[in-house]
DNA sequence: ATTCTTGATCTATGCGCATAAGTACGGGGG
DNA sequence: CCCCCGTACTTATGCGCATAGATCAAGAAT
């Protein structure tokens, strides 16, 4: 705390020049051993901690990795769902399942560490404003946002400094790079197995709106389409009021327009269905089966336990950090985007028995 | 990427110095209104974003914390447990549910961003030896370690130049800040609860051998020394070799000497001597009754769930950023100390029915 | 009218490090 | 014996920003 020592004092105490302690750190075939080891003492002896902003400033590179998620505070009340508590339990405010972003998250650290990066997190919210994101941009050599929490506006302005890499958006910014999965090879799966194995005809898709359940949308309506089924308007949910999707479902049971099954935009909202089937009485999967996409891990320990696609999140991490290391060591003339593939998770909630788990 | 604009570049464009840029961000009242809009326009069309390095020099704080963990890969077949994943999915190496680490993770995180400070994250193993660890302590402003995860001398040394939190060890280097949780309450509501309400009698206690593990112990052997019960010396489980354990109990049971409750160190073993009972035909907690200690996820879920002692996970990590805030706004003369409190969660493996969950 | 005050802005400097360019030295070849 | 060259260091400089102190203009006070 009382001011760490620097080059300087080690320089002194070890009788050399200050470029000689910088050698001996960062490039030791450049110093004569015996030479190295008296720096390299000397720094021990005096606790000598190499000040990252100093270096950074120097060379112009931080070492460091930035990833910008957004305030957890402000997601929570959606992203945990119904599903994700146990009541009396609900005290202690702790996520029971790793959800979207955190598995995510989890392949960004794997893969910064063992590329020996730094990570740098940065959590903000509509209050903080771009602030706190341009301050991670201006810690790192790279950053990685989340589709549609930050203005494109700022992250063009960022990206114009450093890479920046922007998740599973499929219309995202042209000039960011990106990591997307295939939603129309995932829903095609999905809907091979729905009609082709199950025979479903009449279905629903439920999501609220945004590009990436858009895409999904449009690639559910291709297979409807191409199999000569009807198709109809998306079911709006809105998140975190599961009221509002009751009240839909329990018009379209009044109706007797119930489908054979709800394709859901993403697996949260499957799980609201499900929970919302159950309330009302309408037994799933035997009279009306549900689906999911993403495969967080809720998904699969809920009963029935989700049919879904399950996107390789960790994989989209480290996609993310690959592309920001790549870049750096040699930019690209085009900005990357790499699509990855998904995979079916056919599980009990489609009518299936179930298969693992 | 094309080298970004500086405050030079803002002023030029500004009409102004370099230090009414430099104010119009930090000390707003300090310019005129009508300059601090241009600067900031100026700023603006020219993509401006701040290098957090050089403030950092300059100002001689980088506005960041920074937490070290230990590098995942090494940990996770330990720590991932038997019970955590599902067979036919393991594939995908995520983590199913949160770990003690994570949680902790996660109320760091949370308390950084609405303290206003980034959070960076290390990671390391025995390889990287203390390069990575020194390398997050040069970024930041204060460092949050887990206990055990590197080496005394070299926390000590760090803590010279900024504030160490040392994160759950009981018997932690003193010149450290330090989270903990009141090991010796936990256990005496929890040894309570089986004597006085269980009416045990016979007692194992199964740990891996370290501090913090120690510390219930001792607090057990008080306990069971207090009621005038016989202590045993714990049974050494070996962290992922559940075949040790698993011989262990065999031998229990083969000399009849199978105790009333197996009271774990803490969840993982639980689990692990849940799973090994079950192997072995014995019912838990029917025959034998088996407690864990930490409260992680997994814990609630396994059936019978497991009874033991919650620790405020997320609290731990909020206190811990807490602690260096405070430290940097208003140096303490002596390191901090927090103790946080526990609490007991009943439920089926002591032999309760399910109370909860 | 002159001096003092206050606010707004600028000039100059240093933070701690990396590194280009320079210096000193010693040995081998001519 | 001199020159050249490689090795092992050192000197000098700049990275981009914050900030102390200087400057300057425009009232306010005398």
């Amino acid at each position: 705390m009382v001011k760490g020592p620097t080059v300087y004092d080690v320089a002194e105490r070890a009788g050399v020049s200050i470029a000689t302690v910088s050698f001996a750190f960062s490039q030791p075939h450049r110093v004569r051993e015996s030479t190295r080891n008296s720096v390299l003492d000397a720094a021990r002896e005096l606790g000598y901690v190499p000040s990252a902003s100093a270096r950074g400033l120097a060379k112009g590179r931080t070492g460091a990795l930035g990833l910008f998620s957004f305030d957890y505070l402000n997601l929570l009340p959606e992203a945990a769902g119904d599903g994700a508590k146990s009541g009396s339990e609900a005290d202690e405010d702790c996520r029971l399942f790793p959800i979207w972003v955190d598995e995510v998250q989890r392949g960004v650290e794997l893969e910064c560490f063992s590329r020996g990066y730094a990570l740098m997190i940065g959590g903000g919210n509509k209050a903080s404003g771009e602030r706190a994101v341009t301050d991670i941009a201006g810690r790192v050599d790279g950053l990685i946002v989340f589709a549609r929490t930050i203005p494109a506006e700022v992250t063009r302005r960022i990206s114009a400094r450093i890479p920046v890499v922007e998740l599973s958006d499929p219309e995202g910014e042209s000039s960011l790079h990106r990591v997307t999965i295939d939603n129309a090879s995932g829903i095609g799966q999905l809907m091979e197995h729905l009609i082709g194995f199950h025979r479903f005809r009449r279905f629903m898709f439920v999501s609220i709106p945004n590009a990436e359940n858009e895409a999904r949308y449009n690639a559910y309506s291709a297979v409807l389409a191409a199999h000569g089924l009807e198709v109809q308007p998306p079911l709006e949910s809105r998140p975190g009021a599961s009221a509002v999707t009751a009240e839909l479902i329990a018009e379209l049971q009044d109706s007797g327009s119930l489908p054979d099954c709800f394709v859901c935009a993403n697996d949260e909202e499957a799980l609201v269905v499900l929970e919302t089937l159950k309330a009302a009485g309408i037994p799933a999967p035997a009279q009306v089966a549900v689906t999911g996409f993403d495969g967080i891990v809720a998904g699969r320990l809920v009963r029935p336990s989700l049919t879904t696609v399950r996107q390789p999140m960790e994989l989209i991490g480290r996609t993310a950090v690959d592309i920001l290391i790549d870049t750096l060591t040699d930019p690209p003339a085009t900005p990357s985007h790499r699509q990855l593939p998904v995979s079916l998770a056919v599980r009990e909630s489609c009518g299936c028995r179930a298969q693992e788990n």
